[in-house]
DNA sequence: TTGACTCCCATGAATTCCCATGCTATCCCA
DNA sequence: TGGGATAGCATGGGAATTCATGGGAGTCAA
């Protein structure tokens, strides 16, 4: 199982390119898709990453469901229309593609984030921003300890 | 399940290299990832340590969650983008992260702490008193022995 | 041709690998 | 039981490798 963990911050070149975090990278090695797969995040002005295996999981748990469910249309039209399968070149960088990059508001920096299955890619103040408020939303909740 | 105990203190040379107490290599050792995960204590100016199978179990309850619930962001806000995986060398020891020494005031030495399932890892002379408060609130609660 | 993309190579910095040293605890054998 | 041999461990440093990053050249399609 497939655990991204850490931040990390690299440049964009001006091909559009960012290398992908070398940890995360040995992650997704053993699968025969050798890139990601990124798409917009719902909730926050950022990308979601993960390897093809988890978008394969997610598309049987799909076809499980109801052919003309709402519930497949709507998972459907949320994660796969947006998706972006992007491959690794010879150094393990990637070519963010651009609307995605404007999504995120991502220019010439993007901050890799760990988030356990998947990882996260922001621009790197407006994450500064996010993790401020959670902290804050964590400890209102009274959450000092998780694990 | 692991157990980690007793205190131990070693140096960390010019290259940010800190040996883990043989002993708690030795609990870690049947794990494929041949490390430790470190992250900073909620709860103490200290780092919390575990191996990788206590992040992967993490992981994998997040997973079962709905994609979109705001646990599941919280919960991977909190510990896995602050989480750091480090590898063992061939002589066991591991690369202490900068930004995590800063968090325990962590300079030239380091005090490994068993703490059952994870241990953690202090500023020597800040665990010193942290000690001597937490044994002091026991002594108030008249709660001497604890087996 | 022009632009987008891929493949390949160069570079500097950071990290990891590998070997050496000295200390300590353990073992072994007389 | 003494005392030397042995193995395990923390520590130090040099060498080799990995990694992020930049740019040139080749490929394909419009």
């Amino acid at each position: 199982m497939a655990v991204f963990l850490s931040t990390y911050e690299n440049k964009i070149d001006k091909k559009g390119r960012v290398s992908v975090p070398a940890s995360f990278r040995a992650i997704l090695s053993r699968q025969e898709f050798q890139g990601v797969v990124i798409f917009p995040s719902h909730k926050y002005p950022a990308l979601e990453a993960c390897g093809m295996d988890r978008m394969e999981t997610l598309s049987a748990s799909i076809d499980a469901l109801d052919v003309f469910s709402d519930a497949q249309d709507q998972l459907g039209t949320a994660i796969f229309a947006d998706a972006h399968p992007v491959t690794f070149d010879a150094d393990g960088r990637v070519n963010l593609p651009q609307n995605l990059a404007e999504h995120a508001g991502i220019t010439d920096k993007a901050l890799f984030v760990g988030a356990g299955p998947i990882f996260r890619i922001w621009e790197p103040t407006a994450y500064a921003e996010h993790k401020k408020a959670a902290q804050k939303a964590l400890k209102s909740a009274k959450r000092t300890q998780v694990i």
